[in-house]
Formats: structure tokens, sequence, C-alpha cells
DNA sequence: TTAATAAATGCAATTAAGTTGCGTTTTTTT
DNA sequence: AAAAAAACGCAACTTAATTGCATTTATTAA
């Protein structure tokens, strides 16, 4: 039997912290999200876990996640579901704050948060009142550009 | 009989200049994209033929719209369809261009054209191939705002 | 540690947006 | 006016996501 990895542990604790039931899928989800550090949609989750989980209880576990502040949806090409993790004490079960832009790429679909790329100021607009902003980048990613 | 209005004639014109069929019902919906001056869903649409209208033709006469250059999609916070009026000459069935923001109203889900709004200029990254930049600002618009 | 309570899970059924095929009608072309 | 092309409506289908409910698993309180 593998040993099980840091992020399995860590799981763990921060679902424990956060008030989300430890059970033996959500660890194995949270530590998914954890290990790969990238975005996954509903049907990434279904495939990593061979569907030996009924998609109900993924839909049901993203939704508790995001609620308690451990992931954020994110755009996606196909307008599915979508979530990357959230950055350490960034968001709480009272909000999340997410001023990144994201990346799409044409070709593989995933997507990426891009912490380093902020959302502009908006000031010249009268009488919208904002209260979101969202930049949202599309084209070929590292891995799929042509070069 | 009611007299056909400004728009109604425009859209006949429209309809043959850009290829598409002079059908009662496309030269009456672009109609409505001219007189409405906003953003329109597929269930919009419906209403305002009062569901005179099989939907699938709606879907498809929107898809050649596009297709010809006279709406583009807009992003709506329910994840549906919904398209806009494109500028005059701006667009054509060889490629679209909308380097504009949009912004989506919490309450009335009206999606708003931000002709003013450019999309900002991103240079810092590294590695990814960018072909697209959409901005969305969310928030409650002008009739919507509490005040 | 065990009993009581609460939450998570799986299954089947449902909802809703969007799509496809095909026969009929309307529009455009010649 | 006839032939060809495009649009239309209907029914059926696809797929993502949701709901209800019975069962299992986890958490809390004694």
């Amino acid at each position: 039997m593998k040993l099980k990895n840091k992020h399995t542990l860590n799981s763990a604790l921060i679902l424990s912290k956060n008030g989300i039931s430890r059970t033996k899928f959500r660890t194995q989800l949270l530590s998914l999200f954890l290990t790969s550090q990238r975005s996954l949609s509903i049907d990434d989750i279904l495939k990593c876990f061979k569907h030996s989980i009924n998609k109900v209880t993924v839909y049901r576990s993203l939704d508790s996640f995001e609620d308690k502040g451990l992931i954020h949806k994110v755009p996606d090409s196909n307008n599915l579901k979508r979530y990357s993790l959230c950055k350490e004490n960034e968001c709480n079960s009272a909000s999340h704050n997410h001023n990144h832009g994201h990346f799409i790429c044409y070709s593989c679909s995933q997507t990426f948060c891009l912490q380093d790329i902020k959302s502009p100021e908006i000031t010249s607009l009268k009488g919208f009142d904002i209260k979101e902003l969202k930049l949202i980048l599309e084209g070929y990613c590292r891995d799929c550009r042509i070069n």
C-alpha cells in the first residue's frame, strides 16, 4: 500500500479546520487539487477517480468546498463548471476575493489563474455600480502553443 | 394594420445586404435588436414573440446573424446564450472584432456593451499566446442600482 | 465507547439549454 | 413559372446540472 503523501494528510487537516466532513472522498478530492495545482472540471475529477465516485457527490463536494472558501469557480471555454484552489487565507466562508485574471487555452481547455495579472481599475463608468471585475484571456497555453 | 416602422424596413435591407433570407421572422428579429438596443437571450426573444415562433428557429437565426457579422455573443450571468447588435461596419462574415468590455447586472441579468471600456494590453505574460481578451464587469446597472 | 444526531453518498428521476434529423413550407435563383 | 436552396416546425435526443429519498458514514454528546 502506498504511503499517504503530504497532501493527503494536509487535506484532512484543512477539511476539519474549515468545518467540512472528513470523508474519504472529500479528503482525496482536496488532495487532488493540492497535488495537481490546476483547474479541474467535473469530468476531470470523475476521470481521476475512474468513475468510482458518483457525479452527484462530486457536485455537492465542490459546492461545499466553494462555500467554505477552499476553491473558486473559474471560467471555462465550454461554460462548464470548473474550479481552482484558492490561495491560502485569501478566501473563507464569508467571502471570496479573486482579483486575478484567468487564461483559457483554446487547445486543451485548461484554465489558468494568473495571479500576477490584476483586474484594471475602472473609474469612468457613470451610473453603473461595479461590484466585480473579470479579466479573461484566451489563446494557447505554454504546452499547446505552436513554436 | 400598423405601419411598418423605420427599423422593420431597415431590417429587410440589412438582411439582403448580408445574404440572409428575408423571412418574416428574421426581419422582425433583426428589427427587435435594432429597436431595443439591448442584449437579448433566447428567452427574451421567445417572450417578445409570445412563443409564436419555435425555439429551434430562434437558435438557427441567431447563428446565422452571428455568422454574417450582425450580432455577437455577450457574456451572461447564467451562462446562457445572449447576443448584442454589432456596430455597423465593425464586423462581417469573415471576422468579429469586439474589443470592448461588458457589464452584467446582478439584478436584471441584462448585459451591456461598454464601447468606451477597452480591454487592457497585456505584455507581461511569458509563454502564453494570447488571442483574445475579455473584460467583464458585474454589479448593478443604472436602472437597478439602489440610490 | 456508545447512542443520538447530523451530514454525506448513491441511485433514479427530473429539469433545462441546446442540438439534430427530417418532412414541409417559404424564399431565392434561373 | 419552375427548379434549387434555404428556412421552418416538430419530435426526439444529448448533456450538464439538480432534486428527492433511502442508506451509509461521520460527528457530537452523554
